[in-house]
RNA sequence: CGAGAUAUAGCGCAGUUGGUAGCGCGCCACGUUCGGGACGUGGAGGCCGGGCGUUCGAGUCGCCCUAUCUCGACCA
C-alpha cells in the first residue's frame, strides 16, 4: 500500500474506505506471480476510463489512430535495438511453457515439462520492437508516411520494488509509435504530443506540470531525447507523469525499416513514442486528496454532481422525486454527469460522507425544507462549503460551480508548488533544503558525473531541463563549472 | 536481493507472567430515526499467515517457510 498516498490523510479508518473503493491489491494467492498487481474497482476504474476517453479524443482530435499488437513478443525480436533491450531486459516476464497436467504425486497441477516453448515469449514491458518488427511491412515510400499510431494496452514489467498505482508490476497505459519522413516532423510530433499531454494534466486533471527534456542519464532506453512533464505531489515528492521520445532513426536502423523519400532515395524513418499510464490516477489522487477522501477535478470525474433528497417517508421521496426530475433530465440534457442518489437503504448522513468520500465535486441536496421554500442546498467538494439557492438559480449556480471547483482545484495546486520551489544557490543549501522536498532550480555543470554525485549524496535527481526556466548563465552549485541555466531537482517517485 | 517491521473476524486493532480469543467500524433482524457517516435490543462471523518444535497445555516461547509494509539497488 502506498503511504505516500495514506500520509495525505490522516483519518486512518476513512482513509482505508476510500482506498479501497478505487483498488484493491491483488491478494489472489500466496505468490509473487500476482505481487505488486492490482484489482481496479469499478469506480477507480471509472477515473481511468474518463482519462482515456479524454486523451483519446485529444489524440484523434491530431490525426492519430488506435491500433493493437500482441501481448507476447517473441525473444528474438529483443536482440535488435541494443540499448533499448539493456533498459528493459532487467524486468521482463517470460513465457517458457504452454502447458499444465496434473501433477502425479496427486496434488494440484505443475507446468508440464514436455511443453517448453521452443522460443520464449516476452510479456511487453512495451511493445517497441513488434511494433517496428510490423512497421517494417507497413512501409515502403514516403506516400506510407506518416504513421501516427496508438495503442491502449497492459504492460508488465517486473519491478525489484512495485508501489500501487505509481509502479505496479502490470499497469495500463497508452503507448504512442509514430513514424516519419523526416526528422522535422518527427520532433515536431515529439513535442506535440508533450503539449497534449501538459494539456490535459493542467486543464483535465487540474494538475500544474513542468514541461521539459531529460538529461542523458535519465532519458528512455533507446532514444535520443526523453521529454516529460513533471508534477509536484504534496508530499514534496516529483513524479514523472508523462513521457514523449524523439527516437530519431534508432528503432528504424535497427529494425530496419527504409523507404523511398521524393528523390527516390532510400532512407531510415524517423520515430518517436510517447505514453502516459495508470501512474495518472495516483498523480491525482497523491495531488489533491484531503482527508477526507479525494478531490477530483469537474473535467475528469466519473460523476460531476450528486444529488442527494432528505426525506421522513414514502410519500415526501415522491413528491421530491418529482420535482428533481426536470433538473436531473437538464442537468444531462447540457452534458453534466448526474447522480441521483435516491436509494433508500442509506442515510443521507451516509451519503455526504461517501460522495466526499469519492471526490464528487458538487453535491445538491433536496428535502423537506427546501420544497417548502421552493431551494436547494448546494455543496462543494473542494473547499467543502455550502449554500442555499433558489431552486431555479440551480442550473447556473451548478454550471459557474463546476467551473470554478476546476479551477479552484487547479489553483491551489499552483500556489502549493510555488510555495514548494525554490532557487538554490550553493550545495549546501541545496542538501538542506533537499530534506524538506519540492523542487530546487540550481546550475548544474551538464555532466553526468556531477548528475551521479548529488544524487548519490542527496537522492535528488534532475526532473528536467524545463523550457520556460531561467536560462541566465551561472556557476554550477557543486563544481563551479559553468551552466548554462537552471534545471529542476527533486527527489522523486 | 540487502536492512528493519508486520501477519489475530470484511476493515482497523487489543490480547498481561503460556490456560483454546476480544474491541471499534462494517454485516444481519426488529423498533425508533432520516438536513453531516443515527440509536437501542438481539444476532452472524476466527485453522490467531503456514510448517516444525518446546510444553500437560501455544495467538503468546524457539526455529524454518511464505506474504505484506517501510528504506535502499531498479524503474513509468
Amino acid at each position: 500500500m502506498a503511504t505516500e498516498i495514506k500520509e495525505l490523510t490522516s483519518k486512518k479508518e476513512n482513509y482505508a474506505k476510500w482506498y479501497n473503493d478505487l483498488v484493491i491489491k491483488a491478494e489472489l494467492a500466496e505468490n509473487s506471480a500476482v505481487r505488486g498487481c492490482m484489482v481496479i474497482k469499478p469506480y477507480g476504474y471509472s477515473i481511468w476510463e474518463r482519462i482515456q476517453r479524454q486523451l483519446d479524443d485529444m489524440f484523434k482530435a491530431t490525426g492519430h489512430e488506435n491500433a493493437y499488437f500482441p501481448l507476447f513478443i517473441p525473444k528474438s525480436f529483443f536482440s535488435r535495438e541494443s540499448e533499448h533491450v539493456e533498459g528493459f531486459a532487467k524486468e521482463c516476464a517470460v513465457v517458457t511453457h504452454y502447458r499444465l497436467k496434473n501433477d502425479p504425486s496427486g496434488k494440484g497441477v505443475i507446468v508440464d515439462p514436455d511443453a517448453a516453448l521452443e522460443e520464449e515469449l516476452i510479456v511487453r514491458p512495451t511493445s517497441e520492437t513488434i511494433i517496428w518488427s510490423t512497421y517494417k511491412n507497413w512501409i515502403q515510400s514516403y506516400r506510407d508516411l506518416p504513421i501516427l499510431c496508438n495503442q491502449w494496452a497492459n504492460v508488465v514489467r517486473w519491478e525489484m520494488r512495485t508501489r500501487l498505482f505509481l509502479r505496479t508490476a502490470e499497469f495500463l497505459w497508452q503507448e504512442g509509435h509514430t513514424a516519419h519522413a523526416t526528422r522535422e516532423e518527427a520532433e515536431e510530433e515529439t513535442l506535440r504530443m508533450l503539449d497534449i499531454y501538459s494539456d490535459f494534466a493542467e486543464n483535465y486533471m487540474a494538475l500544474p506540470v513542468l514541461k521539459g527534456v531529460k538529461t542523458a542519464s535519465e532519458r528512455f532506453a533507446g532514444a535520443i531525447d526523453t521529454y516529460c512533464i513533471e508534477a509536484l505531489m504534496q508530499d514534496g515528492k516529483a513524479l514523472q507523469a508523462g513521457t514523449s521520445h524523439f527516437l530519431g532513426q534508432n528503432f528504424a536502423k535497427a529494425f530496419d525499416v527504409q523507404f523511398l523519400n521524393k528523390e527516390g532515395k532510400r532512407d531510415y524513418v524517423w520515430a518517436t513514442s510517447w505514453g502516459v499510464s495508470t501512474r495518472l490516477m495516483g498523480a491525482l489522487i497523491m495531488a489533491h486528496s484531503d482527508d477526507n477522501g479525494l478531490v477530483l477535478p469537474p473535467n475528469l470525474a466519473p460523476y460531476q454532481v450528486v444529488i442527494v433528497p432528505v426525506y421522513k417517508n414514502d410519500e415526501q421521496l415522491a413528491q421530491i422525486n418529482a420535482k428533481l426530475q426536470p433538473l436531473i433530465d437538464e442537468l444531462r440534457a447540457s452534458g453534466i454527469r448526474v447522480k441521483y442518489d435516491n436509494s433508500q437503504n442509506k442515510k443521507p448522513g451516509w451519503k455526504f460522507a461517501e460522495y466526499e468520500l469519492k471526490g464528487v465535486p458538487v453535491r445538491l441536496t433536496m428535502g423537506a425544507r427546501d420544497m417548502e421554500n421552493n431551494t436547494i442546498e448546494i455543496a462543494r467538494r473542494d473547499m467543502l462549503t455550502k449554500q442555499t439557492v433558489d431552486f431555479d438559480r440551480v442550473m447556473t449556480t451548478v454550471k459557474t460551480l463546476l467551473v470554478d471547483v476546476q479551477k479552484n482545484i487547479f489553483q491551489k495546486a499552483l500556489d502549493f508548488r510555488a510555495s514548494q520551489t525554490f532557487t538554490i544557490e550553493t550545495y549546501d543549501e541545496f542538501k538542506h533544503k533537499i530534506e524538506e522536498g519540492g523542487f530546487l532550480l540550481a546550475h548544474w555543470d551538464g555532466t553526468a558525473e556531477t548528475e551521479t554525485l548529488i544524487k548519490e549524496e542527496t537522492k535528488a535527481t534532475i526532473r528536467c531541463i524545463p523550457f520556460d526556466g531561467d536560462k541566465t548563465s551561472g556557476r554550477c552549485m557543486v563544481t563551479g563549472k559553468p551552466s548554462v541555466g537552471r534545471v529542476v531537482f527533486a527527489r522523486s517517485y
